[in-house]
DNA sequence: CTGAAAGCGCTTACAG
DNA sequence: CTGAAAGCGCTTACAG
């Protein structure tokens, strides 16, 4: 049998606004009656009903997460730190994600519109059109993560993607003195991989190397296409000095089109990455990459989105994670 | 201005019952009507409120997955499986997991408790006194997952964890003879560590090898407790032929600690181990390991889970998954 | 400090 | 086929 509130007040002798004022730690309560109903609420085993309570406050205290795609550790370590930011604060958390049955424009409508969360935390890399307009149409509050493009009144956060980039051109150039400097682009349209090129055309820029058509090659950050891409780049006359790969999975790509042609990294070619993923600290040589703070991107994103909910802080954030490089010896470097 | 069940309802001249019937696509509604309500919830972007619904009803069509940890591409497979079933059935998913803040005890008692969601996925490889007797006081539907021990009337889903060791002993010792096999095991009270030690110990006397307690040491499914187990086993005076390491994760560790102290993977030493995690393909030599099936794992307890709680099947399930042996080179197969 | 009552936004048995 | 009304289990402004 299921117990209420109802039933709670029956046995304290009190009423059901009582009852729940007790629970809610409403200094309205004498605290002679909130000890008496703390008690019996214990005895009794009861546990309001969050759907009813969501009804009436009209909020969920959950937070509803989008996310591109559910693979990798990427992902894994992003939710993980969203769930305990959350769960600190008692908040919980729905995750939602674009698939097979529907894309990352209808998951956000649905969830948005739903009343099943207060706010969204949207990861989207891609660049989708769209985007924009459902979230300033609607109210509830969302914070943006590693988007791109113009979202006015939406906080955003995201990673230095263009520093990463940068950083890792200004280490071939300036340590190793490499010139011929060869990229394998991550997606069109993904606005890392977007970030990641600019920051490696304006390395070269900045040391006045000028940049050649045929260094640059796309990728779609898969295994596969960075295979496919190493062996491009390698089978040109002018082969590149060192390539970066603009995620450590087509840098791992690189690693296995190297091996399949007996091409030695860095000897042959220097190699670099973007992600530091746990993998690529087991390739040999390990790989130099860029360290990026997932974590910090997911812990941020709650406090922000909470902040919004509680209207603590109307601010809109605009902020830039600084990331660091992780140099392995696949760049040159002893190691 | 939120619009709700009134304002179509108004507007299309019917009472709220019809309009709910109508969106519920209750056979009871005339097509005219019907078509009426539909057209103008499309002009009003009507999305009913769930909650509401969910009181309403008593069903959230929302299914809580309750973890022990969240990293890992093995976890975010399982949630990835998970999510792409329930979706399809549009359910929604809620992720709960022990952390810092709380164990899985409470996470499972908080949630169950809550009416926040109608069934629960748990997965609790670590036997916990108390698992059992909360659920089966409870009448939220559950489907454990990894789970060893007894728990009359719930249904279970777990992997062949005694098959997959047995299979990799049995490879030891019928192709490459081995007869000193060691083990690095996963940490106690866990029953996927417990099951594949218990496949080692039933293959060894299949083959009538004794079982050697120098070959057998503790570690605790991460890579710095591989590194210290194999060193640990390296270092005694008989060493090991091979070495089955009960997960992934500390077969990484055994390579590093391998190549530290410069001792060849097959050729002084093989080694084995379960899981076939991602990085597994990238060591060199390729590691021979166990494959597990994580996506059926996800997809079958949602399958389950909804049977349960739609009472198509009251069927308790015992179901345990077959698991495939994955050889690379490590155990010294040509590869 | 406490209670009766309205309300959160739906669904559905009951009556027609 | 349709509507008025009760109900899901809470919260909270209002009155005392």
């Amino acid at each position: 049998m299921k117990i209420d509130i109802h039933k709670v007040a029956l046995k304290a002798g009190v009423s059901i606004a009582t009852v729940s004022r007790a629970l809610n730690n409403s200094e309205l309560v004498k605290p002679d009656t909130k000890a008496k109903i703390q008690k019996i609420v214990e005895d009794l085993n009861y546990i309001p009903n969050p759907i009813a309570r969501s009804l009436s406050k009209q909020s969920t205290e959950t937070i509803g997460v989008v996310l591109p795609d559910l693979v990798g550790e990427f992902f894994m370590d992003f939710i993980h730190s969203i769930d305990e930011e959350a769960y600190k604060r008692n908040w919980h958390v729905l995750i939602s994600s674009s698939h097979s049955q529907r894309n990352l424009i209808e998951t956000l409508i649905e969830l948005m519109g739903s009343g099943r969360v207060d706010g969204v935390i949207l990861m989207a890399p891609q660049i989708q059109d769209g985007i924009s307009k459902i979230i300033s149409k609607s109210k509830t509050p969302v914070i943006l993560v590693n988007t791109c493009g113009d979202f006015n009144g939406t906080s955003q956060i995201k990673i230095d993607n263009f520093k990463g980039a940068y950083d890792i051109i200004e280490h071939f150039i300036e340590i190793h003195k490499y010139k011929k400097i060869g990229i394998i682009n991550g997606p069109k349209g993904n606005c890392d991989a977007e970030e990641r090129f600019a920051g490696y055309l304006s390395a070269l820029k900045k040391y006045k190397i000028k940049k050649d058509p045929s260094l640059i090659v796309n990728g779609n950050f898969d295994v596969e296409s960075g295979c496919v891409a190493f062996t491009t780049l390698m089978n040109q006359k002018i082969r590149p000095e060192a390539i970066f790969a603009a995620n450590d999975m087509m840098a791992v790509g690189a690693y296995e089109a190297a091996k399949e042609f007996s091409i030695k990294i860095p000897s042959d070619v220097a190699v670099a990455g973007f992600d530091d993923i746990y993998l690529s600290n087991f390739l040999v040589p390990r790989l130099t990459t860029v360290r990026v703070p997932i974590m910090e991107l997911g812990s941020k994103a709650v406090k922000y989105l909470l902040d919004k909910i509680n209207k603590k802080n109307n601010k809109v954030h605009f902020e830039v994670l600084p990331v660091e490089l992780d140099i392995g010896g696949s760049c040159g470097c002893k190691y």
